[in-house]
DNA sequence: GTCTATACGAAGATAGAC
DNA sequence: GTCTATCTTCGTATAGAC
């Protein structure tokens, strides 16, 4: 089956090119299935799951998403990495280990507003049969890659040696991936701030 | 629906509690499961896959787990996290940074002999809604939560601080468990390796 | 112990009315 | 644009024969 990912509306424009309010009901569908697949896995997450999330109306899926779920679940793994390297490349910090707290920092808000129970999309994808689609594989490995690239860049502009600053982002973003499970296997953040605190030592002792 | 993990089969003995031959169809069927959950997640393994995987007869799966799939899930979770345990406990490192390596080697094995596409049980289940059944999310929380014990016990043995050792487990399970993640998504060990030099350098500056 | 047959529900996807 | 209806496939689970 073919995966279509530049989706072309009646209007004859690329939709992802064109800004939406974050209101209308395709743009709440993308941010509904994002938080869902992570939260429960791909394969897990329904239509019927995501247009009771975002409110949107039943008819909305294949107008929007002529490609199907495995559009939907693309354009989910699209939002969230655009949305992540968003945050981080509002990063101040100039230091090294203020670069990597501005990465966990974003990702503690997310396990604490959702009471310990969200996850990532990335992940998830990673982790499910859907991933057999090449083009949603290919997504999530973009993804992971700009995370970290993003990282060893800010890393290495706040005065880290390159080749430390590609281990340590590589780092910075396994452990936050596995405190996110070990937070929702245990109900709390306290995984997330414990890493965090490994993470810095481990920052400060190479600066 | 109620989830029996004490089995009693018709000779009203405990089924844990006796020994088996790790080529009869239950075991195979209970490490088939670990397996397929680890890789593709709960929801997303059926039945069907694990008879496949395991080659048991379609007839032995209600004879040998009446409670169904929970069950079945519950079983692979406990045998998971008992073959880590007894993994670990064989370790006879006497530093810490041995600790952590005889921890990360397992799982690189595991990766590395599944072609990148294994993943962990328990994160698995901790990312599904099989996960709402409380049972089941007790016993990942129980597996953690030993596997994160018993690397502080033997960092400690090995003369970390008691606080340090509780704090560097917790991290080392946290990046091992992102760094499957990872692995997939790439299609490779790297990132395992990168978060066991990381570690190392972690363990080795702490001691 | 293992098999077939089947009940039951859920999910993705399509067609066509409004 | 949105709705309802329907097709098809798949999954868990049960019943009952051998």
């Amino acid at each position: 089956m073919m995966v279509v990912i530049e989706v072309e509306d009646q209007d004859g424009e690329d939709a992802r090119a064109r800004p939406r309010e974050g209101s209308d009901a395709r743009t709440r569908m993308v941010q509904a299935a994002a938080t869902l697949i992570g939260a429960r896995g791909v394969s897990a997450t329904s239509f019927a799951d995501v247009l009771e999330a975002s409110g949107a109306p039943r008819g909305s899926i294949y107008h929007y998403f002529a490609g199907g779920k495995r559009q939907l679940v693309a354009e989910a793994i699209e939002w969230t990495s655009d949305q992540v390297q968003a945050h981080q490349r509002g990063c101040d910090a100039t230091t090294p280990a203020g670069v990597v707290e501005h990465f966990v920092d974003l990702w503690r808000q997310i396990v604490t507003s959702s009471g310990a129970h969200a996850g990532c999309p990335l992940a998830a994808l990673a982790s499910d049969p859907y991933a057999d689609e090449p083009q949603l594989a290919a997504a999530v490995e973009r993804g992971f890659e700009a995370w970290t690239a993003l990282l060893a860049d800010q890393l290495a502009s706040a005065g880290m040696s390159g080749s430390d600053a590609l281990a340590i982002a590589t780092t910075t973003v396994a452990a936050m991936e596995g405190a996110l499970i070990l937070c929702r296997a245990h109900g709390n953040v306290a995984p997330l701030d414990a890493i965090a605190t490994q993470l810095n030592q481990l920052v400060t002792a190479r600066h």
